[in-house]
DNA sequence: CTGGATCCTATTGGATACTG
DNA sequence: CAGTATCCAATAGGATCCAG
């Protein structure tokens, strides 16, 4: 679901969380950025083949929310095979950090059956 | 959008951030989770005022997931006028610094425009 | 190679009425 | 008060075809 602009008018600062889950929503953002801390940058088709399983549409939408997001950049090489690299933005790489705690948290949590 | 267990087979360790949002993922989760930090327990009604702007049926049903997921618990008492008090498992609170991992990077990351 | 545009379906989530 | 059931609208996301 797309979470917008949260109505949360008041002081409470759930507003704040609201505003980060909303550019981390979507099937696949994460899994993107994910795989965008493993290289510096990735092309189309890597990105593609990274998160696999992955739309071409979903993988075009997506990306290009987190873009709008200032999360990730686009870099155009202008050349006769299209190329086009994507990478993290600084407000990108800063999100290691909490993507990393979910990650741990997923891993510490009463294991679930496997 | 439901992410339902990733389909990725591979050694990828993106499978537990996979895992992680799975379980926070619905528009409210997060909101519900967040909430719980704030008070011991919560009775339904007192959960309902607090998220505010969430349906019952999306309490319910969100709630219910969570706590499938072992992430809240519940506690009915057996009175003449229901009485059930929602609180965070262990599991519940050790999303904690995750949650505010997400926090932080909402407050940190280039300024919006507000 | 990159990516835009459509069509189409499953799911999400909201409103409301009803029950113990 | 807490929870259920149903009807409905909006949306996410997949497949496919087209284009620079």
């Amino acid at each position: 679901m797309k979470r917008k602009a949260a109505p949360t008018s008041q002081a409470c600062s759930a507003q704040e969380l609201e505003d980060a889950l909303s550019v981390l929503d979507g099937r696949w953002k994460t899994l993107i950025i994910y795989h965008l801390f493993t290289a510096p940058v990735l092309r189309f088709s890597d990105l593609r083949r990274a998160v696999e399983g992955i739309s071409q549409k979903m993988l075009i939408q997506q990306r290009r929310d987190l873009e709008a997001d200032g999360v990730i950049f686009r870099k155009v090489y202008p050349v006769v095979p299209p190329k086009v690299e994507y990478g993290l933005t600084k407000d990108g790489l800063a999100l290691r950090p909490a993507l990393q705690a979910l990650q741990d948290w997923a891993k510490s949590r009463t294991p679930p059956k496997a």
